[in-house]
DNA sequence: GCAAAATTTGCATCCGGATGCAATTTGCCA
DNA sequence: TGGCAAATTGCATCCGGATGCAAATTTTGC
């Protein structure tokens, strides 16, 4: 096996034919007859050819190389974002350059990273300071932002109704009889996690019910688990528990159910946020928004691959519907 | 904002020096006078220069981007890899290329899409041809298995002891005092699967209990679920039921316990296989075996980047231990 | 203080394809 | 069959850095 890797040139000489002939054939831009395609393409077959992509890159100034920043998931639902664009952009021939930022955290580095790949495009369902967007921004690499927002009036955004449907959770447990809740929030840095514990609120006020109790989970089973366990002596006075999240749910409910013996829904009720898998379960059957991820992660690589065809349109805000998945553990 | 996207030139034009010392001071191996450093980092800062990776790749024959392929998962494990080979990556200054394969396809046309890219390494999970895999060996990239297992001698494998785990969950069960057990297998084409099976049945032989029950749950919670609607009436002789994943034993458990009334581990022992988040939560406490996946995929990462820097080291295979996680579904 | 060695710097060229332009060939129609 | 337009093909150059080599400069040693 004495291959290497060959070039157009190495096409092109035993083609017998120049090296700008063997591009053309292999560029859909470019024409040849058919006996010089027909040529090359034998050529190249035997040589087992594919023209480089870096190279390409290079010189057509675009890399066809999709940037994506998503956080490091230990329970997220984040798995959904790669799977829903990956696919999306294989069809258009456009791969992915991955970047994974610690919860928490900026993912400023991530975006250096990927501008100095020269990706043509960024989708990001991550944390970003406003220097970073504006570095993108600076260079013209398209950025979108998936449940996240930026002041910025160059930046694209995909987002569900969050707020909006945290406030129909409400109003929901109220017309089913609940007062007393208690909100699971999320991380402060989190605007999604804010966004659902405010617009909870708004629908608490509007329904007539007291303000929920708050307690911040950090969007953690063990944040939901222990929350729970302090208010066991409080829990008599709740009517349901809403949570930012699933995961925090699920620890709320182990630790109602199987630790303090309370039976869901009869004397709590629960509702959750995201339909992650485990919601689904029998033990827990948990009520809970589902956000149109695979809609939205598709709408935002539509959006990234338009603007980069045309950078001027104007940006985009898409706000998608969150859809109301009522099972067993909260009903209205 | 007129910046535009600055290269090498621009900066040395502004510097008052050439363009190679502007290549040679973002080099690690170039050196300059620290005079002429200053004044060029200097300028480098005022035009927000930052080296084209797309240009020193093509310039040095290295990409520093390790392609990954992983399966589309719908309630895989397989999130972990992303996590895991990215955080290892990142620190060595290498990014990700990513490529999702369907489930049961074979990775084909994502091993071509990265050697395109000329990745300078591809770690994978997923199935592959080994006609894909001799791809990668012509072309000397070297390529790494997770859990699969290739005949080519040129290629590294990671695996956990599927076989000897399975064969050990046999021996405790049968020491607990099981006799007749249900085994729920992954797809015949996945490798992982078949060596948990057969790792199972010679475990059972060892222990002289008689072969196990069969039945093929694809890996899903359906697959589980359904097979254990399907023995309800024979649930009876059924002493324990050993799933190749956890998430069919999840699926068989919400049969058994919410559909049929039985108890865990009174009536049936269950184990898994994994560990998924799911494993651990109060209703199910299943007991299972988990990879060290982390562990495994460093390693993996390992192996990529030392071939890289030396192709000609003998091929590697690494079996690692899994470890045995007793909760409460099944205890010896 | 001067020659030899070491360092700094720039020039030219390469990495592998894409493409504008000009030269050549082919096709078409009168 | 002549004459012009259209298609084909090759040459040269560009994309943005990296690097071997040689020229220019500084350092070192005696």
């Amino acid at each position: 096996m004495t291959s290497r890797r060959h070039t157009s040139y190495d096409v092109a000489k035993l083609a017998g034919v120049s090296q700008s002939a063997v591009s053309r054939v292999f560029s859909p831009s470019g024409s040849a007859s058919p006996e010089m395609r027909d040529k090359i393409l034998r050529a190249a077959k035997k040589l087992n050819y594919k023209p480089n992509a870096i190279a390409q890159s290079l010189s057509y100034g675009r890399t066809r190389i999709i940037g994506m920043i998503i956080t490091h998931f230990s329970n997220q639902i984040y798995p959904v974002p790669l799977n829903a664009v990956t696919g999306n952009l294989m069809e258009s021939g456009e791969s992915v350059l991955l970047q994974i930022a610690e919860p928490g955290a900026l993912g400023d580095d991530a975006v250096q990273r990927l501008l100095r790949y020269r990706v043509d495009a960024i989708v990001c369902t991550s944390d970003l300071s406003e220097q970073a967007i504006a570095h993108c921004i600076a260079e013209k690499v398209p950025i979108v932002l998936v449940n996240r927002k930026s002041s910025s009036p160059h930046v694209d955004h995909v987002v569900s109704d969050n707020f909006e449907s945290s406030q129909r959770v409400a109003l929901g447990l109220a017309s089913s009889g609940v007062v007393k809740t208690l909100f699971l929030k999320g991380p402060e840095s989190n605007w999604v996690a804010q966004l659902r514990y405010k617009g909870y609120q708004k629908g608490c006020r509007e329904a007539g019910m007291p303000r929920p109790l708050t307690a911040n989970g950090q969007f953690t089973y063990e944040g939901g688990y222990e929350t729970a366990m302090k208010y066991s002596d409080r829990i008599g006075e709740i009517d349901a528990i809403v949570s930012a999240n699933d995961t925090m749910a699920i620890g709320a409910i182990d630790a109602l159910v199987y630790e303090m013996g309370l039976r869901i829904p009869g004397d709590v009720r629960i509702v959750g946020h995201n339909d992650s898998p485990e919601a689904r379960l029998k033990p827990y059957q948990l009520t809970t928004i589902r956000q149109p991820m695979d809609a939205m992660l598709k709408k935002a690589t539509e959006l990234a691959l338009q603007r980069i065809e045309n950078p001027d349109l104007p940006s985009t805000d898409i706000i998608m519907a969150s859809e109301l998945v009522l099972r067993k553990s909260a009903v209205w």
